[in-house]
RNA sequence: GGGCGAUUAGCUCAGCGGUUAGAGCGCUCGCCUCACACGCGAGAGGCCAAAGGUUCAAAUCCUUUAUCGCCCACCA
């Protein structure tokens, strides 16, 4: 049989091929009735409209990683895939795409039809998240697919919203809220950022009414505001300003005559101690204006200009309209002198334009109550949050959570299910709340509702994700097989507009948690270290990246650098170190593969190694004893896969990443497959088959060990192996155990042994510049049992240190020139052209080594001999300590003697 | 104004009480060894930001400081 391996990894001739058939064979449907324990996870659904960017990609490698390591180990694993609709963003998109390239407001356009727009979009467009999902590899179950904005979802959006209405945790109230001119919609305070930038403050002065000469001096930010001020305000004790209260002020520009309030709000050292008071343009002059009656004037239009109520100021564009008061409070002298001052302006998530607060009827939801069993369940481990400061950031924020703005007058998006009976229309005013759509008023009878405009704020049917997507209301065998759900993974920046709100809505309307677990994860960042942002131009694109080093490349390097906690720098250095480990793989295979089939045309069967049993009863041994290099690795395997299932039930997937790379390349590659080459082709047909079955099977495992952090190729190279021929996927079979008779510290020591001759004899061999010259060597131990080991090994050594042959000596060394190593253990000798060593160099490198060895041991002497510290440090240590101390003198006693040799050998060379 | 994180080899980052502080890349030297030059072998390179403290023992815990970054916050 002949394998077909092309001489050069390529991923892009293997990855299209397995994720097509990952779908077309549905290896990864989910079926509730499957044995084993659960593991189920919700995709972040991602915007519908975009493509991935990397953070997904981060994401989906820590998710999909995680599910197939669980799937693999026998898990009744669920990865539930999904978009979500996005409201405001989808919305931006497509009102741009209109301008652009129809020139088409979309407001002329007409809500159907823009809603149709949008749908279009949404279809022609829509796919690329899937496709590209399909494309990485993801082990989804396609079939189970959601999108926030189905007919099956919304009927859920409407169910709770109206539960929320019932239990009189959703109401309509007028308040001052966020309103960005640009997207023209109220946005919730998290859709708001905070930004410190250096502005003014103007001092303005205010005649007092009645009083030719009498001025109260106001300071602003926002002087445009002043248009709609209603009031100044001082505070009620201040000797400066008491008197005025209860007078008035004639507002400068509009000729109104307001009131002095006192109030205790007025901080009295700020700016004047006076505050103008605009209650339909700012929180606390809102709250003010409501204690004293005051009237709210709204100057503003919903794009940012300045509205009717302006006066001569109509029209204008806020910042402009800003510029000419300045400009004529200055011409009528009322400005009294401009501060600067730096103050966090609100910025819109979306659009970055500044938020304008402002007066306006909306939708809130009631959040202490909810937020309160959130709490709980993390505060009491029902749900874990990791890392452990994004716990406390969430407990933080979700005891100080205030009411969730949740309509937005957009429209793309869950349409509110509220109607009015409109008395304008004939109605009585009553305000229906409905899960259908009613055709009459429940009233009055009238038949000409008006639906409430607004739709829902896109979070608001995310946070019911989870469960949703599950079933619920419904009773459905998936709601009770895989809820609750037993992990989220997402990146921190969205915990408050996400994460807090399934846990909140989760136990709310489910009883139960949503998720057991939240891991949040790093944001990838750019070199500079700024978050990556598509529209800076900063943003990486991982389909770009994956065909140029390959998706198992990319997924290895983003496991390897994501340590919880830190953000991560992608860097081409990184990309290409995975490219590497790939095809490290790639070609470890191709020598399996091509040398198997020198083997087979040797006329031997491969039925044996072809074996299905050939892996569970790895290694085999010759006559009853498994050689020592098999023992070796099937226990490094065992402490790797141990290495590996703790860092994933950690979500330490870095560590993870570096385990199996170190495993497969250190180990496998530079170790095992070196050693074993000559017994691969062995004449002695036993032999050649024992390391045969070993060697493919450990490379079986292997590849199954890797296979969670690199499937595509692991799957390739697995349908090749001659033992798995037929099988159906590598994702489907077993995760590799660390298996007790694996498990063996003496194979460990005495290959570890023979490792560190190999090495020490390269060492020399480098420094007496041997190059690829062949020479003998001597090895002295006073230890029998390290020369036994040594002796058994010889044929290994001799090859791979490049020896002709190695002498064990019991004991010293015999005396004599050449180059010369010790360790702890044993001594080396290569006693050829002992001139070619540059004794100087040696002496150097020694006494260095000696320099820093006697400061050691000083270091532990002197702690060995503190009563305290062997009283109080645990008796490991202290006999660790010991141990060490004994190597260092033997090593330091060595070097010394070598100096001595060495010097003598220098004083000869000066000498000739 | 609060809170959090970072500061370790030239670069990007691990390690977070215990025995000569690690990796990848880069660098130096030697190798095209019949799987791989996306490779093999050998090396150089670090008073773990600074100062105090706790401890038998600190890169690791505590305090303060500095620099950088992030999040939260209705003082006009």
């Amino acid at each position: 049989m002949s394998r077909e391996i092309a001489k050069a990894y390529d991923p892009q001739q293997i990855e299209p091929r397995w994720a097509e058939y990952w779908v077309k064979e549905e290896l990864f449907k989910a079926d509730p009735n499957a044995p084993g324990p659960v593991f189920s996870i919700v995709i972040p659904p991602p915007n519908v409209t975009g493509s991935l960017h990397i953070g997904h990609m981060l994401d989906h490698t820590e998710i999909d990683i995680l599910t197939r390591w669980h799937r693999m180990r026998g898990y009744n694993t669920l990865y539930l895939p999904g978009t979500d609709h996005a409201g405001i963003s989808t919305q931006r998109v497509v009102v741009r795409k209109l301008e652009d390239e129809e020139q088409i407001d979309y407001r002329l356009l007409g809500r159907d039809e823009f809603v149709k727009r949008v749908w279009q979009w949404k279809e022609q467009s829509g796919g690329t998240i899937q496709q590209q999902m399909k494309q990485i590899g993801e082990s989804c179950d396609w079939s189970r697919e959601k999108f926030t904005l189905s007919p099956e979802l919304s009927a859920v959006v409407r169910e709770v919203f109206v539960r929320l209405y019932e239990e009189g945790l959703i109401y309509r109230e007028k308040r001052i809220v966020n309103w960005c001119p640009e997207c023209l919609t109220v946005l919730s305070d998290l859709e708001v950022l905070h930004e410190d930038r250096p502005g003014h403050l103007w001092h303005i002065k205010y005649p007092v009414a009645g009083s030719a000469t009498e001025f109260l001096t106001v300071a602003t930010t926002r002087p445009e505001t002043m248009l709609g001020d209603t009031a100044v305000a001082v505070h009620p004790e201040d000797e400066r300003y008491q008197h005025l209260i209860g007078k008035n002020v004639v507002l400068p520009l509009m000729d109104r005559e307001i009131p002095i309030v006192g109030d205790e709000m007025v901080a009295r050292e700020f700016g004047t101690g006076a505050v103008k008071i605009t209650p339909a343009h700012d929180p606390n002059d809102f709250e003010l204006g409501r204690r004293h009656n005051l009237a709210q004037i709204d100057v503003m239009t919903d794009d940012g200009h300045i509205n009717m109520n302006g006066g001569v100021y109509a029209d204008l564009d806020r910042f402009a309209a800003r510029k000419k008061i300045v400009d004529d409070l200055r011409a009528l002298g009322l400005l009294e002198k401009i501060t600067d001052h730096v103050s966090a302006i609100g910025l819109c998530e979306r659009s970055h334009t500044v938020v304008e607060p402002r007066i306006s009827t909306q939708w809130f939801c009631r959040m202490k109550s909810l937020a309160e069993p959130a709490i709980e369940a993390v505060e009491n481990g029902s749900i874990a949050i990791i890392p452990d400061n994004r716990r406390t950031e969430y407990l933080n924020w979700m005891r100080n959570i205030r009411d969730w703005t949740l309509s937005r007058q957009l429209w793309w998006g869950h349409r509110i299910p509220v109607w009015y009976c409109h008395r304008m229309l004939g109605g009585c005013g009553e305000i229906i709340v409905s899960r259908v759509d009613p055709v009459n008023c429940p009233n009055c009878r009238n038949a000409k509702l008006e639906q409430d405009p607004d739709v829902l704020d896109t979070w608001f049917s995310s946070g019911l994700w989870p469960f949703s997507t599950l079933g619920w209301p419904e009773d459905t065998a998936d709601y009770r097989k895989y809820y609750p759900t037993s992990l989220l993974i997402t990146g921190y920046d969205i915990l408050f507009f996400w994460v807090a709100r399934m846990i909140m809505l989760g136990l709310h309307f489910t009883k139960q948690v949503p998720f057991r677990a939240v891991y949040l994860h790093s944001l990838v960042r750019t070199a500079g270290g700024e978050k990556m942002s598509k529209s800076k131009g900063t943003g990486l694109d991982p389909v770009a990246l994956n065909n140029q080093y390959g998706t198992d490349a990319v997924r290895f390097c983003l496991a390897s650098m994501a340590a919880p906690g830190t953000d991560i720098v992608l860097s081409e250095d990184r990309l290409l170190g995975a490219r590497s480990f790939a095809n490290k793989i790639w070609n470890a295979a191709r020598f399996l593969f091509v040398n198997l089939e020198k083997f087979e045309q040797s006329g031997v069967s491969i039925e044996e190694i072809a074996a299905p049993e050939v892996r569970e009863k790895a290694p085999y041994g010759l006559g009853g004893k498994i050689p020592i290099v098999d023992r070796w690795f099937f226990a490094r395997m065992a402490e790797t896969v141990e290495t590996v299932n703790d860092a994933l039930a950690n979500y330490r997937f870095h560590e993870g990443a570096q385990a199996v790379y170190q495993f497969f390349w250190g180990d496998f590659c530079d170790w095992y497959i070196e050693w074993v080459k000559p017994d691969l082709l062995s004449e002695d047909r036993a032999k050649s088959l024992v390391a045969w079955k070993n060697l493919f099977a450990g490379f079986e495992g292997a590849l199954r060990l890797l296979h969670p952090f690199m499937p595509f190729l692991t799957e390739e190279l697995w349908h090749q192996l001659p033992q798995k021929s037929g099988a159906k996927s590598i994702a489907l079979g077993t995760y590799p155990e660390a298996r007790a008779e694996w498990k063996d510290a003496a194979a460990l020591a005495e290959f570890g042994l023979v490792q560190e001759t190999i090495q020490t004899l390269r060492t020399l061999r480098a420094e007496m510049k041997l190059d690829k010259k062949k020479v003998g060597a001597e090895f002295a131990s006073a230890d029998v049992k390290v020369q036994a080991t040594v002796q058994a090994n010889l044929d290994g050594i001799v090859r791979l240190g490049l020896l002709t042959e190695l002498k064990v000596l019991d004991g010293k060394l015999a005396e004599g020139g050449g180059g010369k190593k010790s360790t702890a253990q044993f001594d080396l000798r290569i006693p050829y052209v002992a001139e070619a060593i540059d004794v100087g160099a040696e002496l150097a490198r020694i006494r260095k080594e000696i320099d820093r060895l006697t400061k050691d041991i000083a270091g532990k002497e002197g702690q060995l001999g503190n009563e305290t510290f062997r009283s109080r440090a645990p008796e490991k240590i202290i006999q660790g300590l010991e141990a060490t101390l004994a190597e260092r003198r033997v090593e330091l006693r060595k070097f010394q003697e070598r100096v001595k040799e060495l010097e003598k050998q220098e004083e000869k060379e000066e000498k000739g």
